[in-house]
DNA sequence: TGAAATGTTGGGGCG
DNA sequence: ACGCCCCAACATTTC
């Protein structure tokens, strides 16, 4: 009797450089057959269960996922609630002999994992489990003092020396041809009991909100390459500059592709040093940015809601709704900060620049709650991702480990005057504000009565006046912080 | 992966 | 010719 073996697809949704199918095909090669599970455990993730522009990109790219599966012959089961009772349940119905997949790094999934293996190993099933989707696990790096790194730099210098003596890319995946997929009609599998249509799991919105974001992305393994092929060969050798200018095309949009793992690290990694100069170590250090991220959630998981800083638990945060919302509904009057607000309501997704302008104008200008901030960007980022969003957020407001230092406040005229000089980014997203002349753009509220005219900008009416002045705000914020010390 | 405030320098106008 | 002031331009410090 062939031996049944299941790949629990999590944060991992590829077949190329997979660790856990690669592992599996190794280990069984001919003596087993394949399923595969996907598992929607929103009753795991509690607070963190995925946000409604995740949810979307999440259908697309489980959609890509199981077609590609499916000219392997190996059928993808969609389930959905708690892990550990799903997997088990169908482990049993199926009758699977081992369980493989690819660690998360969440604090919540640590434990689902400790739980699915519990409840698997009551039922005789054998769980297989494997590093993935970071360049360096971080239970195997500790600095010198035996404790976690909390500075970038040393971090990445320690990564970078053992990345380059350890970490072999992994062949092209033979992935469903050494293993047979598992036909449906040969197992005793009830459609009445389990979840097969990916459609079951509504993860399409009723409001069609998502026509750009469909004109503009395209999830699954097949969209990741692209995106990563088009990054390496036309932007990555200017990233040094291209990086900081929103109104261009020269980042690599490589983000929901990564979050959802349907690209690995790795892959970018050998991808990128093909073509290997300044700048591509440049957006290197930017992929260490996120294992770093990922190092910290390890070893401080509390992040994601608490200030690794604990002086800052003192800081006194404005409550504000009327000003949160002008904020997630892009009508601060700040160009800038407006045409990113926007940018995230339409694609899903920020360029990096911006999402640090906006973050700042949240935490230092309103005074709001960096946590109000990162709640709005986990609903609304398809590239949401629980240990890149926390440290992003407390970078900004400086309470976290290797922050920019609270002080340092971003000024949004001076930053969109230096980042976006000819006004792009603002004609694409503002548009109420393209015939404006550059050097009003990014300061409608000081240009003079005629320059608006001309431009048919009626400030208050057309677009509005700003919410704050960023004078006396950024004096408030410098007093908040003295208060806390 | 700032910005504003403050300090310094040096050229030119001008009495 | 000289000192004085003004003010860019640049540098340093402070928040």
């Amino acid at each position: 009797m062939k031996k049944r073996a299941i790949h629990w697809f999590r944060s991992d949704l590829r077949l190329i450089d997979n660790t856990a199918l690669h592992a599996l095909e190794n280990k069984l090669a001919d003596k087993a057959d394949c399923i595969s599970v996907f598992v929607m455990s929103d009753p795991d993730e509690g607070k963190w269960a995925m946000g409604a522009a995740s949810r979307w990109w999440l259908h697309h790219s489980l959609s890509s996922l199981q077609a590609d599966l499916q000219e392997r012959e190996i059928p993808l089961v969609i389930l959905h609630g708690v892990a550990s009772k799903e997997i088990a349940r169908f482990a049993k119905s199926v009758k699977a002999d081992y369980l493989f997949y690819n660690h998360r790094h969440e604090p919540w999934a640590s434990k689902q994992e400790e739980v699915v293996e519990q409840e698997l190993e009551k039922i005789g099933v054998e769980c297989f489990s494997y590093h993935d989707g970071l360049l360096i696990e971080p239970a195997n790096l500790l600095n010198k003092t035996g404790g976690p790194y909390k500075v970038f730099t040393p971090f990445w210098n320690a990564c970078l020396n053992h990345f380059d003596r350890h970490t072999v890319p992994l062949p092209k995946s033979k992935f469903g041809k050494i293993i047979k997929g598992t036909k449906f009609d040969t197992i005793e599998y009830s459609s009445k009991v389990f979840k097969k249509d990916l459609n079951d799991l509504h993860l399409i919105p009723r409001i069609k909100w998502y026509e750009d974001m469909e004109e503009f992305w395209q999830p699954g393994e097949a969209g990741a390459h692209k995106r990563l092929s088009k990054f390496v060969n036309k932007s990555i050798t200017k990233y040094d500059t291209g990086r900081d200018r929103p109104g261009d095309s020269d980042v690599s949009y490589i983000s929901p592709h990564l979050h959802f793992g349907e690209i690995s690290p790795r892959q970018i990694w050998h991808r990128a040093i093909e073509h290997d100069s300044k700048s591509t170590q440049i957006y290197l250090r930017e992929i260490g940015w996120r294992d770093f991220a990922h190092y910290l959630l390890h070893y401080f998981p509390k992040t994601t809601d608490e200030p690794l800083q604990t002086s800052f638990a003192s800081f006194p945060w404005r409550t504000d709704n009327g000003s949160l919302e002008k904020w997630q509904q892009a009508m601060t009057g700040f160009p800038i900060v407006d045409a990113g607000m926007r940018q995230l309501w339409h694609l899903g997704w920020m360029h990096n620049r911006v999402r640090m302008i906006v973050a700042s104008f949240l935490a230092k200008d309103l005074l709001l709650p960096w946590q109000t901030g990162a709640d709005w960007f986990w609903d609304t980022l398809v590239d949401a991702d629980l240990a890149n969003n926390t440290l992003g957020w407390q970078w900004t407001a400086g309470c976290g480990a290797d922050a920019a230092p609270f002080f340092r406040i971003f000024n949004p005229v001076l930053q969109g005057e230096k980042f976006d000089p000819e006004g792009t980014y603002i004609k694409e997203w503002v548009p109420e504000l393209a015939k404006l002349n550059k050097k009003w753009i990014h300061k409608p509220h000081e240009a003079p009565p005629l320059e608006l005219q001309m431009a048919g900008v009626i400030l208050g009416e057309t677009y509005p006046k700003p919410i704050v002045d960023h004078s006396a705000a950024r004096q408030r914020a410098l007093q908040a912080l003295k208060s806390t010390k």
